[in-house]
DNA sequence: GTGTTCATGTAAACTGTTACATGATTCC
DNA sequence: GGAATCATGTAACAGTTTACATGAACAC
């Protein structure tokens, strides 16, 4: 149930269409929460059905129209709520570690090139989450600068903090996931000789 | 696809009956990777008639009767050929740090109870992969040690060391969740005053 | 005029969760 | 005799991925 939440997020900042969405689940809030322009339009025109959100046609160009997205209050409502209700934690569902545990099966110089996968994966990631710091510490990060513009200045020191703490989270997060696949590619020569 | 792949991994030590699977998935192997009994039935029908496993009908007690399943060459051919291709990643989507990018959404004592459900969470999971390493360490893993009966000698060393290699990458990743949940609760209590 | 961006969807397949449903065996 | 464990499923729903499909606007 998150996906909707996301969307809120987003709205709660400005109103946007669908395609504005899709570009900020691509990258932003999409290295937090990710999600496909499949899975955003059908549920857009769901949220609107469900009173989270207001949809309204605006032309563009000539012939073109597109659906201008705002966040209701209802839609706020739940936003709100849904912050303050704990998350479920579901069940460990982890597909490399399950593989690490079973490296055995496999030929040494595959293990080793999915180590080497796995350390890119996250050296990629880690490297947007610390371009997303340095937005938030230099306040070049357009979303949270409007966001700021629309809340009291009291509020910024808060906002501005949790942001940053979540992508430390995600950061420290790389960096082990890093550390742990270095450890992984030294077993495996070691282990190969 | 990662399901059938751990259920061909347990059923490479011996035959099970899909109770004896759902037992492990709810421990062991579940701390990696977690299905629940309704998702195991239908798959090793499934995967059955794929021709991955064969399930064979033992008479248990009186009138009972249960399936036990075993590996056929196919199934472990196919274990094998997941082992050597590399996995495909998904983008991110990670409930609670989305929730922590808008906490200041959240009351602060609600903020700050999914903090200390979170260190909670990641503390429960840290014990549970430290007693598995433990149990590696001292060989008092029942699978472990029957993989280990089944293999020769000189492949021992890499399975032991791919496991406990696994098992530390989740104990990393617990310790380095229960750090951020603390830095969190620091956070909202500085913020707060 | 061509390529990129903006714009919006449908459909099928697969994965995963939760609830419902049943009954035998074994141990105390 | 009752409780815990062993045993096996179905059904409905929610969420996700991938492929298919289309077309306008804008910048060069």
């Amino acid at each position: 149930m998150s996906l909707r939440h996301a969307i809120l997020a987003l709205l709660t900042v400005e109103p946007m269409t669908g395609y504005d969405l899709f570009k900020h689940f691509e990258s932003s809030v999409g290295y937090v929460w990710h999600a496909p322009d499949s899975q955003l339009y059908p549920m857009l025109r769901r949220m609107e059905d469900e009173g989270l959100v207001d949809g309204e046609e605006v032309s563009w160009g000539q012939r073109g129209k597109k659906r201008r997205y705002t966040a209701t209050a209802a839609g706020i409502a739940e936003f709100r709520q849904w912050m303050n209700t704990p998350l479920e934690y579901t069940r460990e569902r982890d597909p490399i570690h399950l593989k690490a545990a079973y490296f055995e099966w496999a030929e040494p110089e595959s293990a080793r090139a999915q180590m080497l996968a796995h350390r890119d994966h996250f050296a990629e990631r880690l490297a947007q989450w610390q371009l997303k710091v340095h937005e938030i510490d230099t306040g070049t990060s357009p979303m949270l600068t409007k966001r700021l513009a629309s809340i009291p200045a009291e509020e910024h020191a808060a906002t501005v903090a949790f942001k940053r703490f979540t992508y430390e989270g995600m950061i420290a997060h790389a960096q082990q996931e890093i550390e742990w696949a270095e450890r992984g590619l030294a077993l495996i020569d070691q282990l190969a000789h």
